[in-house]
Formats: structure tokens, sequence, C-alpha cells
DNA sequence: ACCTCATTTGAATACTTGCTCAAATATAAT
DNA sequence: ATTATATTTGAGCAAGTATTCAAATGAGGT
């Protein structure tokens, strides 16, 4: 709970009505943990690329290591976020596990932003 | 520049062809850090609420304030990150700065990342 | 059984970031 | 000018996070 004390302009800008309002459809609003959460899986870099590398192919820990100049247990790390998202699968061949991309949405909402970064 | 020692598997699972292909095709994409510092911008709860009410009316700081039950200054330090991506844009009247989302296209992004969550 | 190798995991560290506090601007009213 | 108010800004703190290191797991090969 943050204190405000005279922090607030109470008299003149602060639009009592609006502001009820205002914070009640927001409180409805369930869905903005949601959108953050996804948001941030893909505001870092090293993830943003792997995403990018396993829409285009299946690839395994160590040549996704290699390709982002990461170490394996860095990549590792960053896979397990992915797959807690259900953003990537795998499947394990022997003592290697194959990464890719687990459905297209990701890769949409990839493309829109691309878009609009480019557009900028 | 991470170090990797015996880290790397380099006889079985480096694929070097590919590898060496994917590393000039990631460098290629500049775009990356476009999009991580988008979705960065998009990844906290507080600037995505802030969002959503800009895209449905202009208002104050102030009020922002109240309906996120913030301080103004930490309302005000993030108007200034949005500011900085041009996502918001602001008038002044008066004392007062009131505040609207600069273009739809990030009301776009939200959308179809809502649409995701919700599918989930 | 043992050893090797690919991957995972937990702990520690260094870096980032959202908020608060205090002070600074800016604009209007007296 | 002085005062009051709305906003901005900089510094500092606390919480979060990406990476590294070391150790653990798991699956084959000998």
């Amino acid at each position: 709970m943050p204190k405000r004390k005279k922090d607030v302009c109470e008299i003149f800008c602060y639009n009592k009505k609006l502001v009820d309002s205002l914070k009640r459809e927001i409180i409805g609003r369930g869905e903005i943990a949601g959108l953050s959460s996804i948001f941030d899986v893909l505001s870092d870099q090293t993830r943003l690329k792997m995403i990018y590398l396993l829409s285009k192919r299946e690839l395994c820990v160590c040549d996704l290591a290699n390709v982002l100049n990461l170490s394996i247990s860095a990549v590792s790390h960053q896979l397990r976020r992915l797959r807690d998202l259900r953003l990537v699968k795998f499947r394990s061949e022997g003592k290697m596990a194959f990464y890719s991309l687990e459905d297209s949405m990701v890769k949409d909402l990839f493309k829109s932003a691309l878009s609009y970064v480019q557009k900028k």
C-alpha cells in the first residue's frame, strides 16, 4: 500500500466519479496479469532470439547455446521459463533434447510487434 | 563475453554448418533490440493498466495515480518511459498535463496479446 | 558396474528496475 | 513577489532477474 499524504491533488484535478468508475473497470480486468507475463517473457533479447530460431526449426540445447553464444546452463534456464509458459515444447532423443515452438500464436505476436517496430 | 570451457558439446550435437548460418541470420536481425524494448515496456502491470486506461480516454497524471493507487511520482516516472518510446502524448492545460495514447498500434498489440491470453 | 556426455537444477552474484522521498520546475492566483 | 498546486526529476532502496558455477540427473556405450 503506497501512502500519499499531500502528494495528492484532492481539490482540483481529482475527478471522483470518473476515478471510481475507472477503478472498478481496472479491477475487473484480471487479464492484465496474464498480459504482463506474456510480454515479460518476450521482453528479453535472449528469449526473443530463441523464439525466433525455434519458430523456424527444431534445435537442441547445445546448438541453441552455440548460436546465441551463451552457456548451456543459461540457455537451459531460459528454456525452462519458456516451457513454464507453454511457449515451447521438446522431445528427447537419446541424451539430447530438441526444442521447438509449442504453437504459432507467439509467432504471430512476434510478427505484429515486428511490423510495429519497423514502422517506427 | 561468456566463457564456455568444456561446457560445450563439440563433438556430437554441435552442428557447425547450421549453427554458423543461424548465427549470421540472428546477427542480421537488428530488430531484436527494438522488439525487446517494446515488449519490455509492456511487461509491467502498472504500465499496461496505464495504456489500457489511456486508450479509452485522456487522463491527467493525478487521476491516473488515483485510479492506480500509486504516487504521483511513480506515475510520472512511468509516463516518461511511455513518452520516451512515443507510446503516449500529452498536452498541458494550465498546471495540468493530460495524457493519451500516441497511436493505435500499441492498442492493437494489446488486443492480439489479450486474445492470446484468453485462449490459454 | 562404470564412464561419458547432454541437459537440468540450485545457489550465488551482478545487474536491472519500480517505487519512494525530497527537491526542482512550471503555471496560476493573490 | 509570494504562495499554492500539478508535475517532473534525481538519488537511493528493495525486490526481481539473467547469468555463472558447481553439483545432480538421466541416458548410452563399454
